[in-house]
DNA sequence: GCATATTTGTCCGTATGTATA
DNA sequence: CTATACATACGGACAAATATG
């Protein structure tokens, strides 16, 4: 564990602009959202914090700030977790997103949009799956998605869905038959990219609609055999 | 100050389920919704944690927590302050309203809805305008539209929209003219709630619609003479 | 501009409480 | 039941930044 975790003794020495728990809390965030720490990992504040060089002071902030973006848990006196979603914490996710990326959509006014961000992120999910990079596909497809909520231009909204869209990737490592999971949406991202150049938001968020019911049952339906009954 | 902060010497005593950090946060972000902290005041280490008995690093981690709900902002070696929001937070705000308040009435299911909890809301607010407490009559308000979002029964949602009511509360609090700031609302929600209980629910829609503008075109407008450029 | 006091940032050592083998 | 490991919380220390005179 220890040699993938840099130590930040060098750093500290330097001027750091930010925080050292903000600079621990954006390793951690990274080694979380790439499966390094897969969820129900527990994160030992003694190990981490020797790793990387910084106190258990410093390290616990760190822990604070992950746990409210939902990354971790706390269990009092048992220490932080890497998160385990439950079949009922997807469904609420997808819930969320529905109720936030339709409005969304709904809410736009006359077009033209500014679509270069979405269309930024189909071509990051065309090259990706022309390599093979599943996973590259998955976070270009939230990618795509965070683009589509950009468009309300609200700053709260876009931080809202940021914590959103982490906690999906949690889901994602949990299936982890990313192939499965990411292909079959690069066209449906495509659909709905186009109905939005030609000014139809209402197909757009009929489309979108569609898109996230199927992705739901799709990620719940391998998710149940995973977890199994412990969720 | 210390008068008003009680000690939590002896309830460490007793048994505490949650985090001594967790109760500290608590009673601070009571303080700060009712006013008792306005914004833009310094919460200084010392002052507080000794009226509270806590120590520097818990109190610290109090600080994180609140931070991170947004109710206080963090500078660098010169400590903590109590939120003063500008107008473009104000305005966003209401934009990330509107967007999720309106798209929960839209995605309501069939009638009847579980309309309870709103209509305890209408009534928490003419009691307390019968009493003159304008105040008060400001927190009904905000239950009630709490109460709307949680129709849509997502804990996401509702935690979401938990951190933006607080602080639409920062927003109250520098206005600071409470009647002519929430009595107008009271008969607004009545109509709101009465087309759900009649399950017109785009009646409803529209009416919150015309609701969320009026009140944030009220706020801003006294909210720009308070803070004036500095904002 | 300078010197001083105050406050925060970071880290350590330790005592206590809690969970688990 | 005991032992171990860990988290919680406190108090103290010192450096660094800031505020004050």
């Amino acid at each position: 564990m220890t040699e993938q975790l840099r130590d930040l003794s060098d750093d500290r020495a330097l001027l750091g602009r930010t925080s050292t728990a903000e600079r621990v809390s954006d390793i951690l965030r990274s080694r979380i959202a790439e499966g390094y720490f897969p969820p129900g990992t527990r994160l030992s504040e003694d190990s981490i914090g020797g790793a990387l060089g910084v106190s258990r002071n410093t390290l616990r902030e760190s822990f604070r700030l992950l746990t409210h973006e939902r990354l971790l848990v706390h269990e009092l006196n048992r220490g932080v977790f890497v998160r385990v979603l439950t079949v009922e914490d997807v469904e609420d996710i997808y819930r969320t997103r529905r109720l936030v990326e339709c409005a969304v959509v709904r809410g736009l006014g006359e077009p033209p949009y500014g679509l270069d961000g979405l269309s930024g992120a189909v071509d990051e999910g065309r090259r990706a799956a022309r390599e093979g990079d599943w996973k590259g596909v998955g976070t270009a497809n939230i990618h795509f998605h965070k683009e589509l909520v950009a468009l309300a231009a609200s700053e709260r909204t876009d931080e809202l869905m940021r914590s959103v869209f982490a906690e999906l990737r949690l889901a994602f490592h949990v299936v982890d038959e990313p192939q499965r999971l990411h292909e079959p949406y690069i066209a449906r991202n495509v659909a709905i990219l186009e109905a939005l150049q030609v000014g139809d938001r209402e197909k757009a968020e009929g489309l979108l609609a569609g898109y996230l019911d199927d992705s739901l049952k799709r990620v719940v339906e391998v998710y149940r055999r995973r977890v199994g009954e412990d969720g």
